[in-house]
DNA sequence: GTTTTTTCCGTGTGCGCACACGAAATTACA
DNA sequence: TGTAATTTCGTGTGCGCACACGGAAAAAAC
């Protein structure tokens, strides 16, 4: 019962060639029989064949990955390109051509220049993690010139143009934190907050992170007998954070509970292990190595993930969705919060 | 770089239709030249192209699906279905058929009778989600006699044929009930072990579960200041379970936390609400509506999420890629333990 | 009214494969 | 040696679509 270009074609009285430029606007149709055309196309529910759209056409869907490169410290970006291969290998079959244009998050200079080999590779789709909100706005802006749909991934610029942003809702997430929390610590205890980054206000995922743990408290029956601190360090060197988490212990007693707003948990839990105050519960995020290290041990007791494999996946099918299947995906796509603990943690490591 | 049929036969010196009948092995081939085509066939690593397979060949995929059917007051099992019909709706285009056999849990003469119906059925592959060990086994084996690949998913028969099993560890998730619950109980407490089921025994699962959270608290540091109490509830209805629990509460002081091994934790909710006991941990199974409910309402503290609708759609993704691509899968595919309370509730909801 | 240009549209081919049909080669048999 | 039966193989067509080519119709220019 499926409908073909023929059919379209018989009942518009025109031939398939017609019909096909109309489905791929390549002109060359009068507006008469193309607004025909159109209504017939709908109102018969046509949806081309992709396996034979694909077999027929010869050129490869080109699909630009612009994301953070990974190093032996930090394995995290990693994870959305091998989804992103991953939904590849399964769409194989379909001709999709991967090329990455990794860029080194801590320099925009190095940013702003992948840009610019992004859009001289011409894809036919783009995704993209962003770092730098201004630049990767302009970025966008140029994609969106030249009709390249893009796909946001990790953390959310909100670029109306964009196809659809793939990741999860960081406020939620800070809430689960707290709801951890709540959960191990006594009445009339103290928890930390800890934010370790460089610039944290560049990483808007941080700041509503602390606004969904803060948000929790608010709401929650005990908030009286509980005090949030909130702890900024600039700087990642485990020798800062263990002088600035010393004086916070000798200025503050009673603190049962640490969330560190990002991966950078690991440190922590370092501190924590030397000087033996395993008993605070202590959650973070991201399966990274370190990380898991100390969940194990049963110093962290609980990671976040943000499933950023999932996330690659996800971009690359709302891509091929669009451009093969012309289906729009949802504007957002949030990623379940998966708790992980050291019971739990061995299914979630592909 | 890809190589075709007609690759193969130009190697071969033969015709395409003859390296077609050797790949399908419908005879009409002399040995000799049938060998030669093989060694060709391996040596340039022939993959068939399936966009073309499918496009030529008219006779869909047939599978069916046996599985427990769903009611107003058991929407588990709709679960799976959703799944294989989405895993099917994403592979739509290479022609794939299914066909529900939806069997009586509480009736073992309707799962043999469903059995006979599949095997009429003529399918190219089943998915199954066991209930009764014997009764299912024969099937399999019946499967297996007619070349029938078949999947067990939910619960693993273990069956030395089948395809692959698609379903969570229940010990390992027994485990995590028991860490999600040690991280909220003082010292020196009691934690009831609540199993309601008609037969327990049938359901290999519970078993597990209770296992695990067993074994857990072996391994535990504070393995002597806890005591666990079983308890074994042979009937759903409220009333009962509401005299027993009493009973138990009586008997016992200082239970901080409960553990109800299966989707039958809003049950024990409503008796703690309705007794004002909400401080208790309560930590089951499932994202059925009931449980929502109390969840939301903060009586049940933590679901563990068997992920139903993901089994059936791995289960359908094995069953296509065996069967259109020749690509087995592993045999056991182990679904993450997803710990689920109110705060992340909503992303898991699709 | 004729020629040129432009607009519009139909036809044909091939993507890689499955499958039907019929022809050639081989064997069996008289 | 000739014919029939059987085995073995090649050719052709179609799946639904993309795209190139060329031709007819319409419009414009003269």
């Amino acid at each position: 019962m499926k409908v073909r270009i023929k059919d379209i074609a018989d009942s518009a009285g025109v031939s398939a060639g017609t019909v096909d430029r109309v489905i791929h606007n390549r002109g060359e149709v009068s507006n008469k029989t193309r607004k025909r055309v159109i209504g017939i196309l709908k109102e018969l529910h046509y949806e081309p064949d992709i396996l034979a759209r694909t077999l027929a056409s010869r050129n490869p869907l080109k699909v630009a990955v612009l994301i953070p490169f990974h190093s032996p410290e930090n394995w995290f970006w990693k994870k959305p390109l091998s989804g992103i291969y991953d939904a590849c290998s399964e769409l194989n079959h379909f001709k999709i051509e991967i090329r990455e244009f990794l860029y080194d998050q801590f320099h925009k200079q190095d940013f702003i220049e992948k840009t610019g080999e992004v859009l001289d590779y011409f894809p036919d789709a783009v995704i993209a993690a962003p770092v730098y909100l201004q630049e990767t706005i302009d970025f966008f802006s140029n994609c969106e010139k030249s009709g390249i749909p893009f796909v946001s991934v990790n953390d959310n610029i909100n670029h109306p143009g964009q196809l659809t942003y793939v990741g999860q809702d960081s406020r939620s997430s800070g809430r689960v934190a707290a709801r951890l929390i709540d959960f191990a610590v006594p009445d009339d205890s103290r928890i930390l907050v800890v934010s370790i980054a460089m610039d944290k206000d560049n990483y808007s995922h941080i700041l509503r992170r602390e606004e969904g743990f803060r948000e929790y408290w608010v709401n929650s029956s005990r908030s009286q007998g509980i005090e949030i601190i909130p702890l900024s360090l600039a700087k990642d060197s485990y020798p800062y954070i263990k002088r600035v988490l010393t004086e916070t212990f000798q200025t503050y007693d009673r603190i049962a509970g640490i969330f560190v707003t990002n991966s950078r948990v690991y440190q922590v839990a370092k501190y924590l292990q030397n000087t033996s105050k395993v008993d605070i519960s202590l959650v973070g995020y991201d399966l990274i190595n370190p990380n898991i290290k100390y969940l194990n041990k049963g110093v962290i007791d609980f990671l976040i993930s943000q499933k950023p494999h999932e996330q690659g996946y996800k971009a690359l099918v709302s891509v091929f969705n669009k451009l093969k299947m012309n289906k729009k995906p949802s504007p957002e796509q949030l990623i379940p919060i998966d708790i992980i603990c050291k019971e739990n943690l061995c299914c979630y490591q592909v």
